[in-house]
DNA sequence: ACAATTGTTCAATAACTTTTGAACTAAGGA
DNA sequence: TCCTTAGTTCAAAAGTTATTGAACAATTGT
């Protein structure tokens, strides 16, 4: 089982421009993002809406190349496809997260988590 | 006559990515990059659509930030807003422009231009 | 004053995108 | 085997964006 992806080069511009032009989707990246390295599966993404909802934002930035989904048993493992995006449009991907991680306007992910600390 | 513009802090970041994510205002953009410091007209842009479209496409560019219009006469001289944009999202515009000037999918200003030299 | 040039506005339509709920599939655990 | 968990698919509804043509406005040149 493994979902249609499309290579490096067939990733386009104006698509990716307006994947990541939806506060949605920027809040999905910029959490990917900010757990580099950590794979996620679908549910931890349902503070921005209900699932079916993010099943079709997910698959709308995996489609334009953003994102990579890998199918693991019952997940999904989703990452950003880092590498590809910085081959193809080089400091694209940096500058959208770094503008991203500044905006107060992005919903959160993990909005509705207790906060632990003193 | 002096059109509403954005100021430098009411930009959205997913408004501009949404509005840069249109192959003809992507084009746009490209061509107003190339041609930095001279100020264009709305009619440079007659090759990627009519009047009325261009009107529209180019209101979308100035409401988003991403350009200035100035009214003289009866032209209206438009120019990228690299500062504000670059104060707001350093690196975003350079890299969108470096990205689009490689893009052999966007359409072309000047496409219907005679080729003059030998 | 008249005509030409530049560009806008409006209303209609066409074409997309987003959101929803109900029904579904597939894997994993009891 | 049955139940739960994780996520998809489908069709409908709602909302948004792009494109068009006809009519308009303002400025400039004659």
């Amino acid at each position: 089982m493994t979902l249609p992806h499309p290579t490096a080069d067939q990733i386009s511009l104006p698509n990716v421009l307006a994947v990541l032009g939806d506060p949605t989707r920027l809040a999905i990246v910029r959490y990917l993002a900010s757990k580099e390295g950590v794979p996620l599966n679908c549910s931890q993404f349902l503070d921005l809406g209900s699932k079916t909802n993010l099943s079709y934002h997910l698959a709308k930035l995996r489609e334009a190349g953003v994102t990579r989904t890998e199918v693991v048993g019952t997940s999904r493992l989703i990452t950003l496809r880092r590498d590809d995006l910085n081959a193809r449009f080089p400091g694209l991907l940096d500058s959208v997260i770094a503008a991203a991680v500044d905006d107060p306007a992005l919903p959160a992910v993990g909005a509705s988590e207790i906060e632990v600390r003193a």
